[in-house]
DNA sequence: TCCTAAGTGGAATCTCAGCTTCCGGTTGTA
DNA sequence: TACAACCGGAAGCTGAGATTCCACTTAGGA
């Protein structure tokens, strides 16, 4: 691949990162391309469908979580810490694509290796008394993803009493 | 109006609610049709446009809303848990056309009432120590819009949480 | 019972946003 | 320099939904 080539695939993937943050895994291809400062064929040329795009969006966004999440391990003192450093940092970092990442159908394996890490924490702070233990990390995964589908409105006020609201008690 | 027309512009309103309930403000006008049993030509008839329609339904349900609040007040046995008990019926009973009726522009005088009515609780809730205090009415209406939108997911697992963590602390 | 204005269904038409293709012109690089 | 790889974006396609229109039906008063 020539070099401007590779270029504007970065510029794509980032500008379909934002895009996706805002307006969904269904933003528009063509907002995609103006804002990497591209043309729509170019984007196509590297991405014939949204499918390929999406997916390749999800790879990048899992391993980004799955250092996040380790990063909270080593950083916080405990699992229930560690659990809400990397839901807010998803939160406020991943914003809609935690939605590709984690609901589509794309890098399976990668995606269950980090639901597995997340569960283990779980019962580690639920074990620990930390957490409440009437929700489970399916549960948490629905946050990251209802949280993604309302980058404006919620992290802002609502991640905070969610997250004291998953407090034991 | 003749008494079949009548019953059919009910049926509209009705399905109008459910629709928009599931689909959100713009759910399309066939498929409110459909639902109520009626050509989309009835439909025009009566609410020559969306607004019109949506205007119409928001109005009931801010008096919904009002008298729901009012019977919290009197079945319950204090400012928070009044508000808890009108959140959770609202969430519960409203879906998304909640969003209709706050989020709107329409029937502003009732919506206003609405609101001052709920705010005079929250400042009872937050002085009886039940309710913390760094949140207030705007986040509570925010709170409801939120749900409004995903009506699926989120009421089952997330609203007790949610009013968890809006307990005093 | 009859008459007719009010009411009705739904096919047909219009609109528009977003998708995808295509090609003449450009540019990195061997 | 040559040329294969690239590029931009106009043009055409598609489908979903909005809206109009009119021939046919019916409620309900005389």
């Amino acid at each position: 691949m020539r070099a401007d080539a590779r270029r504007n695939r970065d510029r794509i993937l980032e500008a379909a990162r934002d895009a996706v943050a805002e307006r969904g895994a269904d933003a528009p291809m063509e907002l995609i391309a103006r804002r990497a400062g591209v043309g729509v064929g170019t984007l196509y040329r590297r991405f014939p469908d949204r499918g390929m795009l999406l997916a390749a969006l999800a790879e990048q966004y899992v391993h980004e979580l799955m250092d996040a999440l380790d990063h909270a391990v080593t950083a916080e003192p405990d699992a229930w810490s560690a659990i809400r450093a990397f839901v807010v940092y998803s939160v406020e970092k991943g914003r809609g694509a935690i939605a590709v990442a984690l609901a589509g159908a794309s890098a399976p394996q990668a995606r269950q290796a980090l639901v597995r890490r997340l569960d283990e924490l779980v019962l580690l702070a639920q074990a620990d008394g930390a957490m409440r233990s009437d929700v489970g990390t399916d549960d948490l995964m629905e946050l990251l993803n209802v949280f993604a589908c309302h980058p404006d409105v919620i992290p802002k006020r609502f991640l905070p009493l969610m997250l004291d609201g998953l407090d034991r008690r």
